[in-house]
DNA sequence: TCCTAGAAGCAACAAAATCGCATTAAGGTG
DNA sequence: CACCTTAATGCGATTTTGTTGCTTCTAGGA
């Protein structure tokens, strides 16, 4: 059967969002995130603000719109001939995008016009897939892997924790350090029991600032 | 010289802060977070809009400042006997109140009018006091502990990022879960290097609650 | 080609946020 | 204690933003 015509993705409402969207982008960049208005952003698109207050609600939800399309990764992670190598280099980038002043910033807007979690999930998911890939490398490889699950707890997770709620703790020394762990329990776990008891060998913690 | 009359934290400007924190607290109660405007906070609590938006800039930030009261907790962790004791029981009601839709709402709130933050770092202190307290008493009783740096990366991050990131996946068994593999982590570190063995005053008995 | 319904435009309206200025009152000073 | 300084609030005018009913347009299907 043929697409159902419950939503237009195609035609004039495609080119207002794309407009719309490439409209923020812009302004963001010339007058801030703060000076932003759904006037403002609806005068340069060509459109009328009634539109983007039918659409997307209010401004906040519009940026959350925005700030997911920017933390979608745009490549698969590289491949360096290992699990831990490609480990270790996903997490450095991941830090480097997600901690700097414009990641956190759309991290939050991200969060922020997201009532329904919608946004948030696909955050979640974004990193989820690029572990996937990883991981599934690895597999091909014949190298034992750790679960998604457990890289999203103890890498990803302390890392969006530091951004959110306490700026400023966070480097690629720290994101190799929770790699580390990470596969340190993975390979406890094959060892042992099958059970998700983990007992990394090493655990140096030095807080910096 | 008066070196420090910057701000003015009694009389006058403390009973309006105090009554439109009150009104926020109510209304939100009555009317829910959405419908709540400042000029109806302003209102009820018998003080002008401008004076909201000056304090506080929006009604954001208003409810950030909120969130962030009630978010702090009231008493300490409960004395179970033993680390582990006390570190579950922490953690399933750290769950049980973050988790719950009004303990998210509050959550959401205090990041979102928080432009330099301020009260996420605050949100975040209020867990590290907690966990120290329980660490403070394991010390107490000879236990070799973990450093809170450990448990805040293992349990709290872990738990805020599936709250904000995954809405759904989250219970007890998985807090408890959590707590395990960092106390196995902890162990096992001690093991390898031990560091920081306080001296062992007595040990006492580990009574079951 | 015609039809239908979702989406955008338009304009009047309602509500909010902002700003200048007058007034109040904390907190220090003599 | 009287007085002074000034942050903080009150008040009202003004600007800006957000909402709503209705019309017009157009993508997608018959």
């Amino acid at each position: 059967m043929s697409p159902k015509p419950m939503v237009r993705p195609g035609g004039r409402s495609a080119r207002v969002q794309e407009s719309v969207h490439a409209t923020v982008r812009a302004l963001v960049g010339e007058v801030g995130r703060d000076a932003l208005t759904v006037p403002m952003v609806a005068a340069r698109a060509g459109v009328t603000p009634s539109t983007i207050y039918r659409r997307w609600g209010d401004l906040q939800e519009l940026l959350s719109d925005v700030a997911v399309e920017r933390l979608r990764p745009e490549a698969d992670p590289a491949d360096l001939g290992s699990l831990r190598a490609d480990l270790d280099a996903w997490a450095e980038q991941f830090v480097d995008e997600m901690a700097s002043p414009p990641g956190r910033a759309y991290i939050r807007d991200a969060l922020l016009g997201d009532p329904d979690g919608t946004n948030a999930g696909r955050c979640s998911a974004y990193a989820a897939e690029q572990i996937d890939v990883v991981l599934a490398r690895a597999v091909q490889r014949g190298e034992p892997v750790p679960e998604t699950e457990l890289l999203i707890d103890r890498v990803v997770a302390p890392i969006m924790y530091r951004i959110l709620f306490r700026p400023g703790r966070l480097d690629a020394a720290y994101a190799r350090e929770l790699v580390t762990n990470a596969v340190c329990a993975q390979q406890a776990e094959a060892g042992a029991h099958p059970t998700r008891a983990a007992a990394p060998r090493r655990s140096k913690k030095k807080p910096d600032n």
